[in-house]
DNA sequence: GCGGCGCTGACATTATGCTGACATCGCAGC
DNA sequence: GCTGCGATGTCAGCATAATGTCAGCGCCGC
C-alpha cells in the first residue's frame, strides 16, 4: 500500500510517516503543495492524507485540482480546526474523510485502512477470492477456512492483489507498492514471494498473465 | 437473545444488524437517540448496543435515561474515538462495556455474549480468553481459577491484548498504549515484558505473530 | 525449435524477537 | 536518610524466521 503525505511542519510529518509506515505502507511525503499536486498527479497512491495549511498551494485546492484531473484516490483531510465549516469544504473539494488535530495515530491508521476499503467497494474488512479470504483487520488469510500463516511481506503482497482482484498487475506496480520503488533490482525477489505465496495457497490460486503480471481470479471456482 | 442496536450510519447498522443475526440473535435496529430510549424503555432487550454519536439525543444521554428509569440490560458502547475519557464517559453513565471503532465482529459478539452471561450472574466485569480471566473491576488476572499476581504495567499489557484478543497487536501499538508514544526507544522493554508475562501464564498464552506483533488467541484451547 | 520470461530450490544475508543478567528507580519500613 | 525489595528498563548474544540473490531449468508463444 503506498500512502502520500501532504505536510509542512517537519515534526508533524515525521510522526505520520513513522507511524504510517509501522501500519505497513510505503510513504511519500510531500511538504508543500505544488509539491503534492505533482506527486498525486504523476505517482499512483492507494490513498493520501493532506493537512489544510500549507505553503504554496492550500490543502484543499491540492483536492481539488487532483479531482478536476481525474484521480480518484481516497483523501483524508487533517486539519488544526475542528470547525464543522473546515469539515463541509473538505468533502465539497473531493475528500472522502476529515480528521481534527489532535489525533490518535491508531484511529487515524483506521480511517485510512477505512477508505481504502471502501475505494474497493466493500464494507466488510474481509476479502475474498474464491476459496480465499483475507482478513484485513488481523492481517490473517484463511484458505477453506484454514489459517494459513504468511510472512509480513507475503501479507501485502496478497493483500494488494486482492484489492486488485481480476485485473494483471505487473510485477513492477507490486515492487512499487511493496519497496517503495520499481527498480529492476529487486524483480526476482517479487517472484520469489509470488512463489512462496503459491506454495502455501496452491499453485493455481495465483495465475500468471505472461508479459502483464499476476492475477488473483476474481471469483476462482 | 434479544438485542437493540442504536446506530445511525445505515453502513455500520447493516452490519451489525448482519453480524448479530448471524450470531443468532433477534435483532431490533434504531437510528436516532429518541427511537432507542423509546425502544429501550417499552421493549424487553438482553442487551443494547450504542453507538456515541447519534441524531436527536446522544447515545450516553439515552444510556442515562434507560438507568434512571431502572431499565438494566446491558449495554455495551461504540464509539469513533478511543479515547480513556470516553471510556470513562460511558461507564458513569451506566454502560458495562466499550469497543472504540474499527472493531471486529467476532470480538463485538464475543463481548456481547459475555455481558449477557455476567447480567445473569451479576459477576464483576471480566474478560475470558481461554483459561485466563481478567478481571478489569478488580484488576487482577487469574490462570485456571488461579490467582496470578501481576506488576501494574504486566496487567495493562494483558489487558490492552484481551481487549483486542484475536487480532496480532503491534508492538509498537502496545508502546503507544503503554508509555503514550511509539519510539522505537522502548521496544525492547516490550519484549521483556512479554517475557515476564509468559512466564507467568505459560509460554503459550501469548502468541507471537512475526512482523505483525502479539496476539492473544480468542479461544485458546 | 528458439528465445526469453518466468519458476524453483538452495544458499546467503538480514531483521526480528527471545533470554538472562544486570542496572536503575521508587517507595515502604525503619 | 538508609536499606531492601519489587518493578522496570537496558544490553548483548543467540536463535530463527524472513527476505534477497543466484544459477539453472522449463515452458510459452512465436
Amino acid at each position: 500500500m503506498r500512502a502520500l503525505v501532504v505536510e509542512d511542519d517537519p515534526v508533524v510529518a515525521a510522526e505520520l510517516v513513522r507511524g504510517m509506515t509501522a501500519a505497513g505502507f510505503v510513504v511519500d511525503l510531500a511538504g508543500d503543495g505544488q509539491q503534492a499536486w505533482f506527486s498525486g498527479d504523476v505517482e499512483d497512491y492507494d490513498v493520501a492524507i493532506v493537512d489544510l495549511g500549507l505553503p504554496r498551494l492550500d490543502g484543499l485546492s491540492v483536492v481539488k485540482r487532483w479531482r478536476d484531473a481525474g484521480r480518484s484516490f481516497p483523501v483524508l483531510i487533517l486539519s488544526a480546526r475542528g470547525e464543522w465549516t473546515d469539515k463541509v469544504a473538505g468533502i465539497e473539494a473531493g475528500a472522502d474523510d476529515y480528521m481534527a488535530k489532535p489525533w490518535a495515530m491508531e484511529e487515524l491508521v483506521a480511517r485510512v485502512r477505512g477508505l481504502i476499503r471502501r475505494a474497493a467497494g466493500r464494507s466488510s474488512p474481509t476479502l475474498e477470492a474464491g476459496p480465499l479470504r483475507i482478513d484485513t483487520h488481523r492481517m490473517t488469510a484463511t484458505l477453506d477456512g484454514a489459517f494459513v500463516k504468511l510472512s509480513p511481506l507475503e501479507y501485502r503482497l496478497l493483500d494488494y492483489l486482492a484489492h486488485h482482484a481480476g485485473r494483471a498487475v505487473p510485477a513492477t506496480e507490486l515492487s512499487d507498492h511493496l519497496y517503495g520503488d520499481a527498480d529492476a533490482e529487486n524483480a526476482n525477489a517479487i517472484e520469489a514471494l509470488i512463489a512462496r505465496l503459491r506454495r502455501k495457497l496452491g499453485a493455481d490460486t495465483i495465475t500468471t498473465r505472461r508479459g502483464f503480471g499476476y492475477l488473483l481470479p476474481v471469483a476462482a471456482a
